[in-house]
DNA sequence: ATACTTTATGTAATTTTATTACAGAATTAC
DNA sequence: GTAATTCTGTAATAAAATTACATAAAGTAT
């Protein structure tokens, strides 16, 4: 139980709360920014309840204890989920979908920033500099995702495309060869076109990343699977903040790179970034 | 004073501290993670001063106290800003650079949903939703941004494509008619060809939004600018924030636009969600 | 239904933590 | 060099949180 979704933790666990804890989950849901700064004695009063109980509840949630408890709840405040329900509503005005949207995609990258594997960021990275040729490949949304990873791996030297296109794919991954390394990103992780490839490419001894949902299919097949959990509700209108959470771990990636590469390769980055120069105007 | 930039506070007050706090501040801004969780005495252990002065140093900067301190602190850390200066350094390793490049993205979404013009927003959402057609122009990452919207905006029943060759856009610039929206993506705001579109499309009693730093060349020539000002040191390796700053807020025109157009019009986008059923294999 | 077990909750003591009042030290101004 | 001011620590006090324990409530088995 992380402090991410502490609001969400106690609304969700709600009702196998007892008694007593429920009188005080009602009060830190009534005014949770109140809780956050009033001592214990002043919240079990509140709550109608002895301050041990408080102090149990704190625990029950996996903090160390009342202080713990306000520190993490401050912080998940923060973070923009203020209630279980931060999904936009029908009736929403621009006041209030606006910062909804917001925080959907601020919660998500706190919350991927604590859960993320390091070590698995640090082997991915490997895999990205040792690789022959890097192939992105996303549908829908996630092309969108490919794309982006495309025109940022491809200043780092190397043989470096993305394909949103099925046939291709198919192609691609029935020619791919060790050393090769495929990038597959689906937050469903239930592509069929995607999966195949995955499959075609590892059967002729490419390596597979996949950028998906924990647990999925996409996952599975994967020699390395950064998965990320992200809380929205994939079905309803359009998928929104896992792309967002997408694009920062390209950027990890990205940046792992280049810092494996050493300051040398700095000079590589910058003559790049010159050659843009005279598609822009001056400043003014 | 506020609590965003507690840590900033320290850093830039630094020098008008006396000794001890500027031993407290070193203290703290040594692992600002590490005082949230301790208590005075600990702290005070730690910066070589006495409890009071650690006292002190929280009252200065604008706190009830020391609780009331770490409190603020933790949630000046979730919101990201760890550091003045969290940009990534060359002999960071997987554990400093990740974290910092999610902060990066957190810190300025926060900023950002704070800053950001709603009655702006409103009024974009009109233009979209009278539009005739509209064209997405981005190029680069901002392409990558463009195809992006192209794939939310699509589903909602109307003509709208997302271009990315220039000569493209001068031809559909040049062939602009009133009624057609053209949506510029560019984050310097600098880009000839956009600019270029951007005054032909306008010239021919097209609209003009433009997603940009504020006070751009794009901007001052958009009817429309929706200003985004982020943190990045733009021209260092590559932009990374202002492209997830830009999905957000089509995220937000896009929800925006569903809302306006009422219940009904979610039949037409679940239509459109049915559709991918068959691409995916069902779930395990 | 009653006795037994388990779980839940509060009281009171203890411990930890933070704050205040004050005094001595350091610094500055004259 | 003395007085005024500012800084900082010690010790006392107050506040807050936690623990240990006891009682009450709920559940279970006979």
């Amino acid at each position: 139980m992380n402090y991410q979704n502490l609001l969400s933790s106690i609304n969700v666990t709600f009702e196998t709360l007892n008694k007593s804890e429920k009188k005080v989950a009602s009060a830190i849901l009534a005014d949770p920014e109140a809780a956050t700064g009033s001592s214990i004695a002043n919240l079990a009063k509140k709550a109608g309840v002895s301050e041990p109980s408080v102090n149990r509840f704190c625990k029950r949630f996996g903090t160390a204890g009342f202080p713990d408890f306000k520190l993490k709840l401050a912080q998940c405040l923060v973070s923009g989920v203020k209630f279980v329900n931060s999904n936009v509503q029908l009736n929403d005005n621009v006041s209030k979908y606006t910062p909804k949207i917001f925080d959907n995609a601020i919660h998500d990258l706190v919350a991927i920033k604590n859960q993320i594997d390091l070590s698995l960021v640090e082997k991915v990275v490997d895999q990205l500099l040792s690789a022959r040729r890097i192939f992105f490949f996303g549908l829908g949304t996630s092309g969108a995702v490919a794309r982006d990873a495309e025109n940022k791996f491809f200043r780092f030297d190397l043989p470096v495309s993305f394909h949103v296109d099925v046939l291709t794919m198919r192609m691609l991954s029935a020619a791919a060869k060790p050393g090769d390394l495929f990038f597959m990103i689906s937050h469903t992780g239930r592509t069929k076109a995607i999966i195949d490839a995955a499959d075609d490419a590892q059967a002729n001894g490419a390596r597979v990343v996949g950028l998906t949902t924990p647990g999925s299919m996409l996952a599975k097949k994967s020699n390395f699977a950064l998965e990320v959990s992200v809380s929205e509700n994939t079905e309803e209108y359009m998928a929104m903040t896992s792309r967002i959470v997408h694009l920062v771990i390209l950027d990890v990636l990205a940046t792992g790179f280049i810092l494996r590469k050493g300051p040398d390769f700095l000079n590589h980055m910058e003559k790049i970034n010159r050659s843009l120069k005279p598609t822009r105007y001056k400043n003014n």
